[in-house]
RNA sequence: GUGCCCGUAGCUCAAUCGGAUAGAGCACCAGCCUUCUAAGCUGGGGGUUGUGGGUUCGAUCCCCGCCGGGCACGCCA
């Protein structure tokens, strides 16, 4: 027998298949769970769409598919519906073994090995150090670290990445900035730069500066000085929000390496190049981009599409053969040239680079409301709202948890007050306190939760607890899902799912009843949904609580 | 102007790669604590899925037009 029941069921049609239509096109047999559950555990609906191919009524063919079901131990029963849904319903026993599944995988249910260990590259974040990281960077932050979990859940190797943009011109900026108000604070007139950074956090690096006896007037010695205390701000937050990066990418490096030098050498022997005004560049228009794009400025320089183009080809050569990039949708004009680039330097070395890499998970922005209004300014970065003020506000958990809790390419409203008034309404209290709840129970139980592993489950009779058991059941297959599509907000309402029918049934029944077999039974399944619980927020690196 | 993305209940969002009567939460109304944690539960009202066509057994989903919003269109990053 199959080892769960949705690929058994396709067994059993594709047997049914074979002897009613034995010429049929080979065409995959899909299950869905209808909304309705007046339509049963599981739908098919191979009937009608083999119907037209076969010249046949598609009732009279789910019928015949019907009739010539093998006899299994977990169907029930299947029957006719609609225009040809074939649904299926399935015995107690076949719900409930999910329970067993859970209890024994423990902390490694619903984790798959689909990845066989191959290398996978999750870039997020990837802030320039010019400032502390805004909400954006958190949403990426919340999302890349969801997304590499739910990799590694699926048995790939993830190393997480951070790209510093570290050699621009943006950190020029920063340091004439630092510089201006450390001669102010010495009281020396100093004109601020134009496009210089505002925030309060310069003035506190430029004090941090002088204070340690810098030199104002030693730019070089500024700039390394407000790169590091920016990287270690950086830092903070991302150790605030519980984020761990395995390997930090300075874009500086590129050129110390001679990287960027050797990728505007291959691709000029890619023959898609050619100068002109004085500049060089890139017939990226023929890998379906907008337009060509400069790759060597009329005064030498590179434009910044060199060190990224260089940048990715590293992804490659390291060996990740599959690679995804977090960024904001404010940057996906820069998705074509980066793919472009990297064609034009496949075809001319031969690396048998996918068009299509690397992947790309783009968001919207972020906006953060506030007693109905849309809050701008943070106190120390000035222009923009920090992780850290969020973080500071509403906490970790239910900054996780709200970040990554919608489809990345919707643009995303974080009610503060939504999110703090919410001691009563938070959706991610009301998961832990699902888990809470469980850990109390188990607790007063005095039962060791490693002998519910062999419990009896055939007491569990409820409609309540079938719904809990099934639902236990679509984890592993809905954390695939997530995982191959990148979207972690599916875990969020899977979570927020099970939490209800969990709190509903706690609300309903009782589990330490005086009945030993049926209290065993009740324990183990609440065991499980604690075990599935815990496993989900894990992903979402949101903490799991005993006690609330 | 061109390209990409978005448009679903009053608000914030889902919808199993085209499925059956489009679902949750918040807000609103009415109930439930001598009983394992009320940060909880039960019930109720609420929709022409922006709009007009097309494709087919069947469309929130796919195609075309229009309306509205966001972002990007530099020898900036």
């Amino acid at each position: 027998m199959s080892a769960d029941i949705k690929s058994h069921l396709i067994d059993l049609l594709t047997q049914s298949l074979a002897g009613v239509a034995p010429q049929s096109p080979a065409s995959a047999i899909a299950l869905e769970r209808p909304k309705q559950a007046a339509h049963g555990d599981w739908a098919c609906n191979i009937a009608m769409q083999l119907a037209k191919p076969l010249k046949r009524n598609p009732r009279e063919l789910a019928q015949a598919l019907i009739a010539g079901l093998p006899a299994s131990p977990w169907l029930d029963r299947a029957e006719l519906a609609g225009p040809g849904f074939i649904n299926l319903r399935l015995k107690p026993a076949a719900k409930l073994d999910a329970v067993r599944r859970v209890l024994a995988a423990g902390t490694g249910y619903g984790r798959a090995d689909t990845g066989h260990g191959r290398p996978f590259l999750v870039e997020f974040v990837s802030a320039n150090p010019t400032g502390p990281l805004h909400v954006g960077h958190g949403r990426q932050a919340a999302l890349g670290d969801a997304i590499s979990a739910l990799l590694e859940a699926q048995g790939w190797k993830v190393a997480r990445e951070f790209y510093y943009n570290d050699a621009g011109a943006q950190i020029d900026n920063l340091a004439l900035s630092v510089q201006a108000r450390a001669r102010e604070q010495r009281g020396e007139a100093a004109g601020f730069p134009e496009s210089g950074y505002h925030g309060e956090y310069i003035r506190e690096i430029a004090a941090d500066y002088l204070a340690g006896n810098g030199d104002p007037d030693d730019l070089a010695t500024v700039r390394k000085f407000a790169v590091a205390a920016l990287r270690r701000e950086q830092d903070e937050d991302l150790r605030a929000f519980g984020v761990k990066f395995d390997n930090y990418y300075l874009e500086s490096s590129l050129y110390a390496d001679g990287k960027v030098e050797a990728t505007v050498t291959a691709l000029t022997a890619s023959g898609k190049t050619y100068e002109q005004d004085g500049a060089l560049w890139l017939r990226t228009t023929d890998y379906g981009d907008d337009k060509d794009r400069v790759m060597r400025k009329s005064d030498g320089s590179h434009t910044y599409f060199v060190p990224d183009v260089a940048y990715h080809v590293t992804k490659w050569q390291r060996g990740f053969a599959h690679a995804v990039n977090i960024q904001g949708s404010d940057h996906h004009g820069t998705v074509a040239r980066v793919r472009a680039g990297l064609q034009a330097l496949s075809a001319v070395t031969g690396a048998g680079i996918p068009r299509d890499y690397p992947d790309y998970v783009l968001h919207k922005m972020v906006t953060v409301m506030k007693g109905g209004e849309e809050v701008k300014l943070s106190k120390r970065a000035g222009s923009y709202v920090t992780v850290r003020d969020l973080i500071d506000e509403v906490g970790r958990d239910a900054v996780r948890f709200f970040l990554v809790s919608r489809k990345a390419d919707t643009e995303f409203v974080f009610d503060i007050d939504l999110a703090k008034s919410q001691t009563e309404d938070n959706p991610v209290y009301y998961v832990q306190y699902a888990h809470a709840r469980i850990c109390s129970v188990l607790a007063q139980s005095g039962t060791d939760p490693q002998s519910l592993q062999t419990a009896e489950l055939a007491p569990l009779a409820l409609e309540r607890e079938l719904v809990l058991a099934q639902r236990l059941g679509e984890f592993p297959e809905m954390l695939a899902e997530a995982a191959r599509d990148f979207t972690p907000h599916t875990l969020v309402f899977y979570l927020r799912e099970l939490a209800a029918e969990f709190h509903s049934y706690y609300n309903a029944e009782r589990v330490l009843v005086a009945d030993e077999g049926l209290k065993l039974a009740r324990l183990a399944l609440i065991q499980a949904v604690r075990q599935v619980l815990q496993n989900g927020l894990a992903l979402l690196g949101v903490r799991a609580p005993e006690k609330m």
